[in-house]
DNA sequence: TTGAAAGCGTTACCAA
DNA sequence: TTGGTAACGCTTTCAA
């Protein structure tokens, strides 16, 4: 890389020898090494376990004692700049609350991906937009990145990160992003198979709720239009309700409810569906003779309610299988981008529809 | 450190210009340089906004036209390794489903956070007991650590973080660790304030859940304890309950609840404090006639329920106050470590007791 | 079996 | 105003 000429050095300065300005410091493996009276590179074998030099006991329980007696750490910055390569998976921290689901997804795969050996780290990118998020996680040098929060990569940003050398890219979201692998949770599916399920229950005049705050709009529009499309050219269109999850939001709803006219909902989600319908049912309406309501996400909850909340069940991919597609990214990177096909979807019927 | 002699240096073979092995390179800041045609201290100046250099208009503008044209992005391992510390604040990822309330906590903080300039990374440490996870954090060199999870740092696991740099080390837990800055969030004083609230509704024989999961075992053990104290020599002593978090779990306890003859229950937290309640209410039994039951946590779900369910309320820090902390202890290392107060709770009365 | 040294990408100092 | 260069901590090749 640099052609300098390398003309011959300037005489160096032999530093004083500064008696301890920083006591506090760091130890280094040439700490330890000094202090075993060895190289840095045996050092470096002896706690590396390099199997291609034979270091002897001795002097192994040396460098070992010696890194024990200082509490060595090895600094990982200076070994990835050195290999020049990391171990680390980048994901987007999640923001907004996480369920059972999504938590107990994001832990298989945090520990299956740490039995592959590499490193998981949440990288919280609250402000920002996709490009700079890109950037951002671009600096960490992560060897992949598995991008399944708010935030959409572009294709440039998923250019940013494979020129910065992550050798996988994997996005979940209704819609490939060129240059990355893609984990197509079509959440279209969930909205259709909820405005279905209404349907056959002999509903015609369905709302859908939409959250009022941006952060789950991505789905939302998704399950908005999926439920659009299997609603079409039966019956009256859909119309889409907006509503925050706040009980007040909740309430406010329910009370203009008898002047939209509508026979059944899909709440957006199992948690607006329970705020939902507990302000209907204080509204005096029936349910579900007045109006059917379906949430999604199967979550426990919804079965402790009465009546016990339908729902739309959809599958995540496993943990343990998105880990071995990343691993599979990483050590064939040159493969075309796989798309895997839409999530599967089934509605649930119980007493509120 | 390097105190070599420096000798004459052997003649560097001149690569031979390879023709494109790995193409797909990452650019550094050396390649911009070649490309604006300046040096690589000039790019750093540019891209940095030194202000101690003056570069001239069209330089800079040559530069970032050239960083732009690569798509350069800064090697952050690089970087730090240079300036011999990080702004990372390390925060162990959560494992387990993440309330409203705790990630709400969670944005602010990491919002607050990234308003001073910190990067806040979450580390996945599954299976790692105490000091395994403080080492590994230790390799990251983060500048400050806030442990807020199922971890237990002890003072050895404070000291290898303290070695590594950690100039702050925040610990959220029922006890102060020696050595790191403690934030008690004493869960007993939650327990108490369920037990008493029992009490004073009148209950004499007081049931408390430990969920079965290991996960908040350690919320779970300094509740028990705080309703322990509060009921100890006032009534028969409190029964811990083992519980799972599982619809069958739930029945199971509910249908040998006769037998045990409690007339009042504090379910450790709101969402178990639901499943137990669905199940007493399915086995037959009248509540808060025959059963009184208290959660904790005050979730939105909770008031959704019928009857509606008391729970115990308690403050967090807000994100922005614990920022503050964090950033002040950074700066000013030397000081010794505050203790912040056990939270403050309140129990809410509602239906269920 | 061990040691010396180069080099990863960056920044900061000093010299031009 | 700009450029050369050393140094950060680590691994690894080559030489002894």
């Amino acid at each position: 890389m640099s052609q300098s000429p390398k003309p011959p050095k300037p005489p160096k300065p032999p530093k004083p020898s500064l008696p301890a300005p920083t006591p506090p410091s760091v130890p280094t493996s040439a700490d330890v090494a000094r202090l075993a009276g060895v190289s840095r590179a045996t050092v470096s074998y002896v706690l590396n376990n390099a199997q291609a030099v034979r270091i002897s006991e001795p002097t192994r329980r040396r460098v070992r004692r010696a890194a024990e007696e200082l509490g060595y750490v090895p600094h990982a910055a200076a070994r990835s700049l050195r290999a020049g390569h990391t171990r680390i998976v980048l994901l987007p921290a999640s923001e907004g609350p996480v369920g059972p689901l999504h938590s107990g997804f994001l832990n298989e795969l945090q520990r299956a991906l740490s039995r592959l050996d590499y490193t998981v780290v949440q990288y919280g990118s609250l402000g920002l937009g996709g490009d700079e998020a890109a950037r951002a996680w671009a600096e960490l040098r992560p060897v992949a990145v598995v991008c399944l929060g708010r935030i959409t990569l572009s294709a440039h940003g998923v250019g940013t990160l494979r020129r910065a050398g992550a050798r996988a890219v994997i996005t979940m979201g209704p819609a490939p992003v060129p240059g990355a692998h893609a984990l197509i949770a079509d959440q279209a599916e969930v909205g259709a198979r909820a405005a279905a399920h209404l349907l056959e229950r002999g509903r015609r005049r369905i709302g859908v709720v939409v959250p009022a705050q941006e952060e789950p709009a991505l789905f939302a529009a998704a399950r908005l239009e999926g439920a659009r499309s299997a609603v079409r050219s039966a019956v009256p269109p859909v119309v889409p309700l907006t509503m925050a999850y706040t009980e007040e939001s909740a309430t406010g709803l329910a009370a203009r409810w008898r002047s939209l006219g509508l026979d059944g909902v899909f709440a957006y989600d199992d948690e607006y569906a329970m705020l939902l319908m507990r302000a209907l049912l204080d509204e005096g309406l029936r349910i579900p003779e007045d109006v059917a309501v379906i949430g999604a996400g199967d979550l426990l909850l919804g079965r402790l309610l009465r009546p016990r909340l339908s729902t739309v069940r959809f599958e995540m991919p496993t943990g343990d299988h998105l880990a071995e597609l990343v691993d599979r990214a990483v050590r064939e990177p040159a493969q075309t981008p796989d798309r895997h096909g839409p999530v599967a979807a089934t509605a649930v019927g119980r007493d509120s529809t």
